[in-house]
DNA sequence: CTCAAACTGCTACCTGAGTAGCAGAGACGG
DNA sequence: CCGTCTCTGCTACTCAGGTAGCAGTTTGAG
């Protein structure tokens, strides 16, 4: 990427708050861009090159990019990680581990930094302080992933979309404003079930008067239920 | 610990040949063992501390340490990871993030070498190159909680059992070795069902001659059988 | 050795989640 | 404007997994 393009600044502003660029020098973040491409999305764009030679890594700028698993078998799909603007993908590559099945696609336009894995690893190399703060990030993952698979063990599906909505909800608004552009299929399999056990706990929750639909978005009527009920303390 | 101790050296070639420590040089890991010291731990050692000021990070030097999680609601637990020599824990704690709701407790006689928290995290600045062992660590924690989820989502409980029980089979005694001294309550916490569920799929692959089970230890007798059944090919 | 505690194997029952299928509403492109 | 496709809401059915309880066995502490 050249400096003088138009949107360079953007760009720089973008990685320099992030929390993953936010402590690197600003020549780090420079060589990052230039060795960057900007890449839009249109929704349902799939990455399926995880595993050819000329990968890239990915730095979201904007939209929601979806991280899953597929069962050929039963035809369903696990969504791991909704990724969101100052996230980057996919690290797994960056440290050549053995391959993850693991997909990306799209669920909204989206526009992405994209840098081929070799200079990724050349420029990691250059700024190892980079290490610093992408251990923390892991961590961040893997305690998302634990509470992923402990709601998944231990609670019932009404519990676990609690906490979904809970999660997803603007404090201001009470909309679910995160995700009320996705569709059930696609919130269904965030909490790890399917689109028809998704909508008839919906119903459910709907009739309860927790919920309520305003053209096509989720807003949330009863704050306190929702809350207790995503804590397990049930009701 | 004193580098006089008859044990030093022992301890000392645990961490040489560890994942985590190899790339490090000798004053580093000489270092870490001035700063620890050598616990042993009985079976169901509970490590109930992780949120007190003197709490301690933890280098398994033998024994099985399950990483847990407890909802007292329903009394269930659910293994996240079984710690053995060369496993290193809390990491969590080290960046001190936000409490994580794990406990940890030994399921066998464990030794460990335990570092109070402060002096690990002095270790750590010290010594910045150990976090590039660490992140291909961190990375492993996630591929393997990945797995996990997606089995629990996906699978059915026989197949998870299959590919438990491949994943600990020895490929020459056939037998289940790791986690033939578990009792049926932690091996099915680490699959993510109950004791009875666990037991009744147990019986039904004795009866179709998969495994046997010989003065209380398991052993697979139809090994494709049981890999065609984890690699859920139906049959 | 004795006795209590833990572990294993088993029965019977119940419920939540998955499946299949369909009709109506909206969205969108031609 | 129409026709197609996607999304949503709903019904009815099936079944795997969770629950409770108990008896026989093994373990291990005193």
């Amino acid at each position: 990427m050249n400096i003088g393009l138009e949107k360079y600044r953007y760009y720089f502003e973008v990685l320099r708050v992030s929390d993953l660029f936010a402590d690197l020098p600003d020549q780090a973040i420079n060589q990052f861009l230039e060795y960057s491409t900007c890449q839009n999305w249109p929704r349902k764009t799939c990455i399926l090159d995880t595993q050819s030679p000329y990968y890239k890594c990915y730095f979201v700028l904007s939209g929601k990019v979806k991280a899953y698993c597929y069962d050929g078998n039963k035809d369903r799909q696990l969504t791991l990680f909704l990724l969101q603007k100052y996230d980057l993908f996919d690290v797994f590559s960056l440290y050549s581990h053995s391959p993850c099945h693991i997909y990306y696609e799209s669920l909204t336009e989206a526009n992405v930094l994209a840098v081929p894995l070799e200079y990724m690893k050349k420029w990691l190399q250059d700024y190892p302080d980079f290490t610093r703060t992408l251990i923390p990030y892991l961590l961040c993952k893997i305690k998302s992933l634990q509470e992923y698979l402990v709601g998944l063990a231990m609670f019932d599906t009404p519990t676990r979309l609690a906490h979904l909505l809970m999660r997803n909800m603007n404090e201001d608004s009470m909309q679910i404003e995160k995700i009320n552009d996705l569709s059930h299929m696609e919130l269904a399999a965030m909490i790890g079930t399917t689109r028809a056990v998704f909508n008839r706990h919906l119903q459910e929750f709907k009739e309860l008067g927790v919920i309520r639909t305003e053209n096509r978005q989720m807003r949330v009527t009863n704050v306190d239920w929702l809350r207790a009920k995503a804590a397990n303390s049930d009701q």
